[in-house]
DNA sequence: TTGAAAGCGGTACCAT
DNA sequence: ATGGTACCGCTTTCAA
């Protein structure tokens, strides 16, 4: 049998102080405690008070763990996340760890190192812990993942990601609806030569923007995309954009699978280049990151509000965990092309919100026309 | 008695395997299991072979909840943090979550609601959870809260902030020094009026730049710097920023607390003031964070590298993890002056690194010529 | 090397 | 309303 400290007088490690020590203290029992500490649980308020002031004065506080134990609810949520120097994922991180806190949900962080965005999180770490659920940011998902977690009753919600199988929970923003707004805008614009910016090859993201884009286009009218993959990635995309760019006839319209990707696009367009973004060549981006908006960056981007998102994911776990049988949602949350300077604008189609935002509402879809 | 799920045909709650599954299973004991888990037990190999069979047939994964309650260690860091809508915080929290996951230690988050910065993240909530450490990423904190965990035996860090007291082990960029060293530049560039834009009013950070900026500035002979609070918020920036600007003899030379802030002061003076940034005003900026190198920003900044940071502190808990006794420690970690665009250039003492970054490496103090 | 048994700090059922 | 007690799933003596 391990100690207790008070045994030993050199003993450096202070123990917490257990619920029996505050029933003793109280003189009641360990039960009674255990009541007092329990929202609507049936106690005498005297009785309470009593073990209130006995918690209060050894500085008692019921261990989370045991609890665990006992009630198998860890009340922990794993939330893995990649490529947190994105700074939209950091707004959705923040977002998400902020609403799970409001239901009493923790985040157990599980982080994905650096570039090789490849790699599962652990799941065998991750199921160790016991969580209550699984929050994946962006991060990829392979269907042994997912399996797993199904089998070990562990609900999973991905965020601004979606699965092959649709068994997965999943909350993105609109991506298809967002990419083919981009389209429209930059054919509006009047520009002649479209090029894609992929992320990662198998990320959904990318591949339904991708989608709705090329198939604006071409609906239109117009030409096919030229295409080259950034995988996410700023130097990636540097690379990529470069080579776009020294090509004989380089794109006149960029669109970036995501902000990141468009500032790396920016800086080789402006630095290496000496192109005026915004006149000899438009870029736009998706997500509507924090530094979009800077002056200096000015970036076009559709919009993904991740303060909704996380909302969106926050029921959507908290859904599951009340009733585990409830099925799979795939949630799409809508967003908005918002204008800056970083694209040409086209004649007609512009809105000015109460907040001072640009955005494009279209109006007549305007066709591709050849120069 | 709670029954089984195996009780109940119904039941949807899937019981993960237990140790006493496993042991039933491999036909040994529970301890045998427990040891066959356990590195350097002693176990027989033909044991620990079937063990880890009957554990791999069954899905068995060692419940680290349980483990923690035996071993009273539960191998969980509470991070704290603040404005992760500031890259730079980003950039730390990816780093430290990793430096802990390096050494087993996971990363549960505390996140503090936006703008009330001044909120101690929830001690009670923490202690709950009995982590073995506390990691506190540029928030603040209460003598109180550090008393706490003191006397509860959880050990504390600092990350980009100090502690009043000297009690509290803390990991900073060298902020006296960047700041002296931006004095001096801002100096030998030949600028006339200075200014100061702080942050948290109570932020060591930002009262250890400010010091070491305007006792540069002292020492020089210059006059003392104009001051305004940002409160390392964008919008109040942006407020602080006009002010300062609208005055009748506006400053030529603004420091600000960190780059976060600096971002809004380049806005506002392109923007509003209609002046040409790093010409006729020079912004100089604390952290290097990713942001301050794209083009159109270009944000001459002291940098704070976040992986060697969050890496001291990780070396730190370790070592007072391992030794509870070990006194606090207090780490600076040593930054460059960044030189970008931002500012205006000296004519000497600029150098430029085999990656092609250009630093200020200074050289003799040059002191401030009245026009 | 192995197994029995006593905890770890709570919760929840039961009887009082 | 209260106390007794049997767990929760694992670790760690201790004896064999």
């Amino acid at each position: 049998m391990p100690r207790r400290d008070t045994d030993q007088p050199g003993a450096r490690v202070p123990r917490p102080p257990t619920i029996a020590d505050v029933a003793a203290a109280a003189g009641v029992s360990r039960s009674a405690v255990s009541r007092s500490f329990t929202e609507g649980a049936s106690a005498a308020p005297g009785t309470r008070a009593k073990v209130l002031a006995a918690a209060a004065s050894l500085g008692y506080r019921p261990s989370a763990i045991a609890r665990s134990l006992t009630t198998r609810r860890s009340h922990l949520v794993a939330v893995s996340t990649v490529r947190l120097e994105n700074g939209f994922n950091a707004s959705l991180l923040q977002a998400l760890a902020l609403g799970l806190d409001a239901i009493g949900l923790r985040t157990l962080l599980f982080p994905i190192a650096g570039t090789s965005a490849d790699a599962d999180p652990s799941l065998d770490e991750i199921l160790r812990h016991r969580v209550d659920a699984v929050a994946l940011l962006a991060t990829r998902l392979s269907s042994r993942f997912s399996a797993q977690c199904a089998s070990a009753g562990v609900p999973v919600v991905l965020i601004n990601r979606t699965a092959r199988d649709g068994a997965t929970s999943s909350v993105t923003g609109d991506n298809v609806g967002g990419a083919r707004r981009i389209a429209e805008f930059l054919v509006a614009g009047g520009h002649r030569r479209f090029a894609f910016l992929a992320g990662v090859e198998d990320s959904s993201n990318s591949r339904d923007r991708e989608r709705g884009f090329a198939d604006a286009l071409r609906e239109a009218g117009g030409p096919a995309p030229l295409r080259a993959a950034g995988r996410f990635d700023r130097v990636a995309s540097s690379k990529a954009v470069r080579r776009m760019l020294a090509a004989p006839e380089p794109p006149d319209a960029l669109f970036c699978a995501n902000d990141h990707m468009a500032l790396a696009a920016i800086d080789v367009a402006r630095r290496e280049f000496n192109l005026a973004v915004g006149h000899q060549i438009s870029i736009v981006g998706f997500d509507d990151a924090p530094t979009a908006a800077l002056s200096g960056i000015d970036l076009t981007s559709f919009s993904q509000p991740p303060e909704a998102m996380a909302g969106r994911a926050v029921a959507a776990l908290a859904a599951v965990l009340a009733d585990p049988a409830r099925p799979a949602v795939h949630e799409t949350v809508a967003g908005e092309l918002v204008v800056r300077g970083s694209a040409r604008l086209p004649a007609a189609g512009l809105a000015t919100t109460t907040d001072g935002r640009r955005l494009w509402v279209g109006g007549a879809v305007s066709s591709f026309r050849a120069p």
